[in-house]
DNA sequence: GAATGCGATGTTATAATATTGCGTTCATTG
DNA sequence: CAATGAACGCAATATTATAACATCGCATTC
């Protein structure tokens, strides 16, 4: 784990989808529960891609690849990858991310470039503090924290200035 | 209808609404926009819910009442109204509520409580400037933020202490 | 008053995202 | 090995959202 590289950052691709399947295989193992083919595959290529990648995207990948996949299969997937905490879905792009942050508790957040489309999520925890601060504020119990930030990233900014 | 408690607040709900379309004429008129029937309609059934509404819950509302509208005529209408900061769309629910500082800069913040679906919209300064703060220090160019937390109201939790 | 421009609306079709239900297969365990 | 339950295949369908193009009404201008 540590050290994990991010978007912004150039880094060994294949070495980071390896360690996050490898880590994928450990949580896994420790939780009693399946990684089977299917969901280890959906996982790799969420890594692949290293952006968030639609149901869709991933089901077209699947057919590609001779596995006769409909929505349920890539949908079950996916929600067994949430459950585990490998995954995250980003509800403003209705599209899925690998976690970075996977087997830590966290409270995610996404800095989302609306350019290069690539997302870093952050476990940040004084924002997260002032998040639960305010819902205790209001006497309400926070269960799951949606927060999705889109913009620019450093790169993109550059780009745009250029023009 | 009647009697639609403001999350968390009783209140009266027809004065509640009224006061949401004065509003948004007084913001359509200053930003020489028109508030046509269709889009004044949409805004008012959003208000008298109170609750977050689907584009197709718009849609059979509408048609209820005769008008023979179809999908692009609601999304046309929220479109509008999301502009001029009337409506807020909920992106983990895919659903419309109405914003409930109509006219002021403000980066909106949504509980939803998941048991009576009321939703509350806060403007809480502390967390935008952490959102912000942790943005900037991954040199990210935040424009839009996206922040839901779903969780149960006060109410709903005395409801499922009684359990 | 005809011509023009333009925002709003109507209409049809379709795209994109997600779920339900049911039967079958397969791994595990007793 | 039989029973169990999780995982999967498959067909259908539900839900959310947009594209593309025609039309209407109204203000401006010639």
């Amino acid at each position: 784990m540590s050290q994990t590289p991010l978007p912004y950052r150039a880094h060994n691709h294949r070495a980071c989808v390896d360690q996050a399947l490898a880590d994928a295989h450990r949580i896994c193992n420790d939780a009693h529960a399946r990684l089977t083919p299917t969901r280890e595959r959906v996982l790799e290529l969420i890594w692949q891609s290293h952006k968030p990648l639609g149901a869709y995207d991933l089901l077209g990948a699947l057919a590609q690849e001779g596995q006769n996949a409909a929505p349920p299969t890539v949908y079950r997937a996916l929600d067994f990858l949430q459950q585990h905490g490998l995954v995250h879905r980003i509800a403003s792009l209705n599209a899925f991310v690998g976690c970075a942050h996977a087997g830590h508790r966290h409270t995610g957040f996404f800095l989302i470039c609306r350019a290069c489309r690539n997302v870093l999520e952050l476990s940040a925890p004084q924002v997260a503090a002032a998040v639960d601060k305010a819902a205790q504020e209001e006497g309400f119990a926070a269960e799951d924290t949606t927060l999705e930030i889109a913009g620019l990233c450093p790169a993109c900014q550059r780009e745009s200035d250029h023009d």
